[in-house]
DNA sequence: AGTTGTGAACTCGTTCACAGCA
DNA sequence: TGCTGTGAACGAGTTCACAACT
């Protein structure tokens, strides 16, 4: 909206764009402090700073990638690094054919250097893109080299002591969310019982 | 579980590993029609294939991705396909570069090819893995050629008639999840309020 | 007139707690 | 005895509806 030179929007254009209520979509926003004017709704530009400091867009994120495989190389690369303070500031792998090439002008270093480049630049934020076998091993020398948030594309739920935040993105998980919507229409029938069951006994005061 | 033997599992040690709290999970489980043993448990593989059916993961669901770069690659040879019927029968791309090449024993399609290769293989789901800029007109065209699930990884939120579902995975908005999380640790203070309020007035009847 | 911010009502998923069954 | 399945209580988040403000 700030490129198309949109400078006021409402909750409730706001909210069909997300797909949400407008009711929910000012009491959410209302969370970061009512910065919106009645009678004219929300200063786009304003919003968008105030979010992003809500989000903590507005900090240096820097980010290790564990994993310099296609997935690794395709994040790296990504449009989703540049917007919000993230910046990928180190790049590991094991197989030593990819150590020492650059993606994205980052050099990938060796798996043992991991620690070591981990706080040389401050990582906050751990990627691993690495195969399911190595995703647990790799999440503990992150933790160990003080990296507190993780992100895993691979598919195992890693195990990680309190204080560690995890998501999990998971193709696979996202396919069958996908497949059970399709073969659970949205008010078809629910899920077949296995017993056959008495008709339900109203049991209701008169 | 079954691969390690275990035959028997309660609703507590499910819930202890997938974090949830044991009432829940089975209720949950119940939805499925009540497979549960009262005394033992559920009976490990029985529960498997339950929810296997539930997530309709015991059919076979042809995929195709659009957009053959690295996270296009990487996703055709992951390891979340083939788990549960979903298999890669289409892939498609522009750059005439990939047209012709094989991933994963895949032929890559010519983008103008892409509606007749979805209807001849019967695709059910949609992967895009283009550029942001050609991801709408990517989801129309796999629309028009019936497709009716769509897993978006554009960073770009599509719109699409309804009975399409799409779901978004956006490497950004999985990182700000982390960011908030780690700049608003759980029990600290509130978001600052901008402008000071009078002391709350009760406006209750007496 | 238009739109926010928010008490209050409501909804729906979560959790308790226990009867019922193996 | 052990554990499920579920009615009932609970509570978090959603939505209504409107006073307050531009």
């Amino acid at each position: 909206m700030v490129e198309r030179g949109v400078d006021h929007v409402s909750s409730t254009e706001l909210a069909v764009v997300v797909g949400v209520n407008p009711a929910t979509l000012r009491r959410d926003l209302s969370q970061l402090g009512s910065y919106g004017t009645r009678g004219s709704g929300y200063e786009v530009e304003r919003l968008l700073g105030q979010v992003g400091r809500a989000l903590a867009v507005d900090r240096d994120w820097p980010v290790v990638i564990v994993g310099v495989g296609n997935l690794g190389r395709a994040l790296a690369r990504s449009e989703g690094f540049g917007s919000g303070g993230f910046r990928v500031a180190v790049l590991a792998d094991v197989n030593p054919a990819v150590v020492g090439t650059e993606v994205g002008g980052v050099a990938v270093e060796p798996l043992e250097r991991l620690e070591a480049a981990c706080q040389r630049e401050q990582i906050a934020i751990g990627v691993i893109t690495t195969p399911a076998r190595a995703s647990q091993s790799v999440a503990e020398r992150l933790i160990a080299a003080g990296v507190r948030s993780i992100l895993n594309f691979a598919p195992v739920v890693l195990s990680v002591p309190s204080g560690v935040v995890v998501r999990q993105v998971d193709l696979s998980a996202e396919l069958q969310v996908l497949t059970f919507y399709r073969s659970r229409p949205p008010g078809g029938p629910p899920i077949q019982k296995a017993r056959a069951k008495a008709p339900k006994q109203t049991r209701r005061s008169p």
